[in-house]
DNA sequence: TACCGAGAGATTGCATACAATGCGCTCCCG
DNA sequence: CGGGAGCGCATTGTATGCAATCTCTCGGTA
């Protein structure tokens, strides 16, 4: 960790993810300087990064801002999430080896047993998520492209700013399990085309879901033009909870 | 253009895809300072953009260095070229609009006489990238998705890095011609389906063309542990002229 | 001769000071 | 009473200085 620019990275990123900074809410950097405990400098740079990683909206001479997402974003997001988390499947189920269909095997069975468990709806969606995340995360590796790999991983945490992680149903987490199944199946078979459909159709679902559930705190509204009414919320000392992707 | 910084992205940048900097080259904050003719601040904010956008690697504590491309790396590119501007080319097919596809097919005119004019085959090739990038533009912007578009910018700008876009032959560019005329047509029949069949060739076309030219003018050496023993080259103040996408 | 370690120079990381720009307010004029 | 120009404050953009870290060289030892 170079100590100040990834502290003020990660601070500022988490303050997104959280919701302690509110969409459209303006980020100024002495505000910044105070709530991380660095200079300006790696305050700036920090932001540079989340701009670049489509987090904030950086306006010349008027500093940067949360990014908002409209419905439309959100369905772009989405499906080129199901492009490309479908061809990574695809590409997995090609060069798969036993060892890491396994491996996946025993990833779908721990949350099986997860659900199955007496813990709480909370706890399940918790370890549920964590696991989940692992899983697809290990996918997109077996498909061997670093660069479809991070380009996922941008993706993915991009669609987790719209919303908290637990905001999930029990049916909804079946559902996907039953997808995780099927997909295990088609690596293990090495069946490109199946592994494929399946990743689709699971992204697919995830997106309408979302919609369902409505996961946008934010108004749709204008991206430069709003005078940031919504001031950010006080920051909470809270946990740091590992948020991990759609199931 | 706030000043210092986009002078000194720009700088850089161009330096990049000139090979005035050879990959695997060391960048040197104080010598950027000297070339650009700012301080090392926006240079630094510079880096950070061209680190983002995969120009240019950062070590902690040991600069930035020119990014190097592996075969493997390249064979990725087109792969993921391929799948999204084919998503690009279906998606277009359903919404675009008979003004836009007269336009495309303007276009596609405009390479045709280029190709049947007197000009040299240099000046053709030239005028023939240009227009090949605006083609090429012009159906990502009709998908729709600003994702899109951007991700597809970015992918297509790194595709340049590894070679100058002088190195085409006339086949090459005929082959290409037959392609956009099939888009075109596919376009303008709404044939989704076909658009993206066309595209995905068309992509993959390229690929096999830069392999077979190699393109790459670095050694495909290790990352980190090279100690840079190619100093870039001297600065040559000549043309910056616009590059285009493959065709 | 090969290897290891210490020190000096070079280079990056961070903080702060100063300059430039934009925004909102007030005050004056119609 | 409404509108516009000018001014002052708030905020961002840039430059520079100092501290931390790395690299490269030189000397010593097995």
């Amino acid at each position: 960790m170079s100590r100040a620019v990834d502290r003020a990275y990660e601070r500022i990123r988490s303050g997104i993810l959280k919701g302690e900074f509110a969409p459209a809410s303006r980020l100024k950097e002495e505000e910044l300087v105070r709530l991380c405990g660095v200079s300006r400098t790696p305050v700036r740079e920090a932001l540079g990064r989340l701009a670049a990683e489509d987090y904030v909206i950086v306006a010349r001479n008027q500093g940067a801002q949360v990014k908002t997402w409209s419905d439309a974003d959100m369905a772009d997001l989405f499906d080129l999430r199901a492009l490309l988390e479908g061809h990574a499947a695809a590409r997995a189920a090609a060069v798969i080896d036993p060892e890491e269909v396994r491996r996946l095997r025993e990833n779908v069975d721990a949350m099986e047993a997860v659900l199955a468990s007496f813990a709480s709806d909370e706890e399940k969606t918790d370890t549920f998520l964590r696991l989940n995340g692992e899983f697809h995360e290990a996918i997109w590796k077996a498909a061997g492209s670093e660069r479809l790999e991070s380009l996922l991983g941008r993706l993915v945490e991009q669609a987790l700013v719209v919303r908290t992680a637990h905001q999930y149903t029990m049916d909804r987490i079946v559902q996907s399990q039953r997808h995780h199944r099927d997909l295990v199946t088609a690596l293990g078979n090495g069946d490109a085309l199946w592994a494929e459909a399946v990743m689709r159709g699971h992204i697919r679902a995830a997106l309408v879901f979302v919609r369902q559930h409505g996961g946008r705190p934010a108004p749709a509204g204008g991206r430069t033009s709003s005078h940031d009414p919504a001031s950010p919320r006080e920051h909470s000392p809270l946990d740091e909870k590992c948020i991990q992707s759609d199931p």
